[in-house]
DNA sequence: GGCGTATTTGGCCAAATGGCCATATACTGC
DNA sequence: GCAGTATATGGCCATTTGGCCAAATACGCC
C-alpha cells in the first residue's frame, strides 16, 4: 500500500465532502437510500448541479448508485462520514468560546 | 444556537482540512505543538504559504497560536479532527475495493 | 537605535469550484 | 416509433484557492 502522499489523496476525500450542498445529500442518504430527485428538492438547486455532486460523491467511493426503472437511487457507502458532522460541530463550539 | 443552515458552517470547517499541505500540519500539530519555522520545513512551501493555512486553520478553531520570543507555536485545539484520518482512509480502501 | 531572524501580510496569477442553462441520454408507456 | 419523465453531460462564467515573491511587522541582541 502507498503509504507517502496519503495526504493528498485524503485531502481529495474531504474536499469531496467540504461543500454545504453535498454535505446536506450525505446527511440524507444516512437515513437511507433516496432518489436523485428527492436530493434535488432537498438541496433546492439544478437538477444538473446535484448530479455533478452525486457523480463526484460517487467517484470518491462515498455514494453508490442503482438504477430501478426510471428512477436512480443513491445510497451512502461509507457511514463512518458521519463522525465529520459531530467533530464539525466540536469545532464550531470551540470558536465561539 | 442558529440551528439552520449548520451544513454551510459544518462545510467551511471540512473545507479548512481539505488540503494535502493543511492535514500535514494537523497530522503533525496532533503529535504535539511546534513552530511555523518547523512545519515550514515539513510541508515544503513557502514560509508565507503556511502561515496563511496557519492563519486559516485558527481562524476556524482547529489550531491556536502562542508566542514565545522570537517564535510563534502552534498547537490543536481540536484533536477530534483527527478522526477524519481514519474515516478518509476507509474511504480509500472502499473506492479500491 | 540598528541588525538578524521569525512570522505575517499584500499583490499577483493560474487553476479549480460550483452554480445555471441547454442538450443529450435512459427509461416507461402508448 | 413518439411523447413524457428522470438523470447525466457539456458549455459557460464569476468566485475561490493556493502557490510564490516582495515587503512589512515582531522580537532579541548588541
Amino acid at each position: 500500500m502507498s503509504k507517502c502522499n496519503g495526504f493528498a489523496k485524503q485531502a481529495r476525500v474531504l474536499k469531496a465532502l467540504a461543500n454545504e450542498s453535498r454535505l446536506i445529500i450525505v446527511d440524507r442518504l444516512s437515513r437511507g437510500e433516496c432518489t436523485v430527485g428527492d436530493l434535488t428538492e432537498l438541496v433546492g438547486s439544478d437538477a444538473s448541479t446535484v448530479s455533478k455532486h452525486l457523480a463526484l460523491l460517487r467517484a470518491h467511493g462515498i455514494v453508490e448508485d442503482r438504477r430501478a426503472g426510471n428512477l436512480v437511487y443513491y445510497r451512502l457507502l461509507t457511514p463512518c462520514v458521519c463522525k465529520f458532522f459531530s467533530c464539525a460541530t466540536q469545532v464550531l463550539e470551540e470558536r465561539s468560546r
